[in-house]
DNA sequence: TTGCTCCTCACGTCACGTGAGGTGGC
DNA sequence: TTGCTCCTCACGTCACGTGAGGTGGC
């Protein structure tokens, strides 16, 4: 008679995942294939189905002491229904997260991978975002980080606050003679906090959801002309693809984060434009 | 003069962090703050950039001695982008994939929290797909996990498999009076696996791209007149949309992963069938 | 028989977390 | 001064990976 149940290695392949994986856990009590004479483990069609639970727990964030928990019977409908949903809300956020540490980064490498180091576009469909936006005679204490610190502590010290750098807020057309008092300096507000105390605190601007292109480009010190260059670049791009510019404001965001291999003087921008289709 | 830089504390709001991850990156020579005489930390904007970067780093999945080697510039820009490349490639699969188990997931949760257990509706737009289909005569071979293996094992063992559960392929209008001769049994095929070695092995059949209705489904073992009822609720979705079926084909899937709390006799499954909205 | 696959058991590792014990007004 | 925050240093932990040393024809 031929054998019926699976090999360690053959699991090992039909899972793409490691025997050290498997021995795991059947240690910690997950796994508990047949053992053999010759202490070769085989896998039925449970063990199987049991190690597909598994890997979507996994997946979900859960610990491999939850999973026993859960597998075992050691819980009711209403405990596994709460603990699927937060793991399934935890995901969310690390997913949406990830998506947006992808996207830059493919602009970056876009941008890097040129020769001449132009420009990079896109365009997204944006949710609508709110900014606290700093008075003006602020501006200059802004160089120290302390002071930084405790502009926005109230926004920094709030449950959804996640790293932000301050953004420059300013007017489409302002870009044809670009001057530094033309600009205001913010900071954008997350989603799902409590708006209340901020709008008290602070003088805050929204811009509103729709289509916006992203322009990536390298900035170098000092080289305001090259923002010209950028107007003249950035409308060759909309006429090309059949859009208008759609909004005043336009949101300048730095990011520091994805300027490993840039010089010192020099800096990764996106310039956000709110546009919309010709008809 | 007050103080100008940060002190660890106000480094781990900013960016929602433990000491301990800052600890752990200074002890292995990541950041380097200054250190004051009573061995505080002190962060100015340079480590508080380097921290930005580190993080994006690790979100692509960088492990922490080649941050060290790439920000302390001991790589080049070709090399550089090259493992940007590869990381942004590997997070794409990642994104999918925790993507996928998340929608999954959402579906299961939204049924089970039914009293009544009855379906779960979603519409999704799918790319095509490919299915190797088994001979009837081997369908009944399929109860032994060792003939599944071998019967796919040159799937199995190539490049791109990822663990699947099997299929069936039905038509659509067969719901109302349904036998177990009508489907037939099949297997996913991976994108980008090389079809030259399948084609020649197998007999496939390719679902085309569109807008499918998938169907989340408990099914109790032997209930085949639930079927029929699961017709007219469907139905009456389409109708409520104003949805047609697009496709004489109906694929079925199992979910035995997300099947934790059923009985042994129940399983879980989903019914895609291929949709178009009526004009 | 050889080479390949399976096994065990101890220890390693990666990215932190914990806890005891102590200083200092940041 | 008290309580709070900072520190160090050793050890713990989670989910595996590695490597030495050995068996067996799956």
């Amino acid at each position: 008679m031929t054998r019926q149940k699976l090999l360690k290695s053959e699991i090992v392949q039909l899972f793409n995942t490691t025997k050290e994986t498997l021995r795991h856990y059947e240690n910690i009590g997950l796994l508990s294939p047949e053992i053999d004479d010759n202490l070769y483990r085989f896998y039925d069609i449970n063990e199987l189905n049991r190690l597909r639970q598994i890997i979507v727990l996994r997946d979900l964030g859960f610990s491999t002491l939850d999973m026993k928990r859960i597998l075992n019977g050691g819980i009711d409908k209403e405990a596994y229904l709460g603990m699927m949903k937060d793991h399934t809300r935890l995901l969310d956020h690390k997913i949406s997260h990830l998506i947006k540490v992808r996207d830059e980064t493919n602009q970056m490498i876009d941008l890097m991978s040129k020769d001449d180091f132009s420009l990079s576009f896109t365009i997204h469909e944006k949710h609508s975002r709110e900014y606290i936006l700093v008075n003006p005679f602020e501006i200059p204490v802004m160089d120290s980080l302390k002071t930084y610190y405790d502009t926005f502590s109230t926004l920094i010290k709030s449950e959804a606050y996640s790293e932000k750098t301050l953004i420059s807020i300013f007017k489409y057309n302002s870009l044809d003679n670009f001057e530094k008092e033309d600009s205001r300096i913010g900071i954008e507000i997350d989603k799902g906090m409590s708006l209340s105390d901020i709008n008290n605190t602070y003088e805050t601007m929204s811009l509103t959801c729709g289509l916006y292109l992203s322009v990536f480009y390298v900035f170098k010190e000092g080289q305001m002309n090259d923002l010209k260059n950028l107007k003249s670049h950035v409308e060759a791009y909309l006429a090309a693809n059949n859009l208008t510019v759609n909004s005043e404001y336009v949101v300048e965001i730095e990011h520091p984060e994805l300027s490993i291999l840039l010089a010192d003087h020099e800096g990764l921008y996106e310039m956000q434009i709110k546009v919309s289709v010709c008809k």
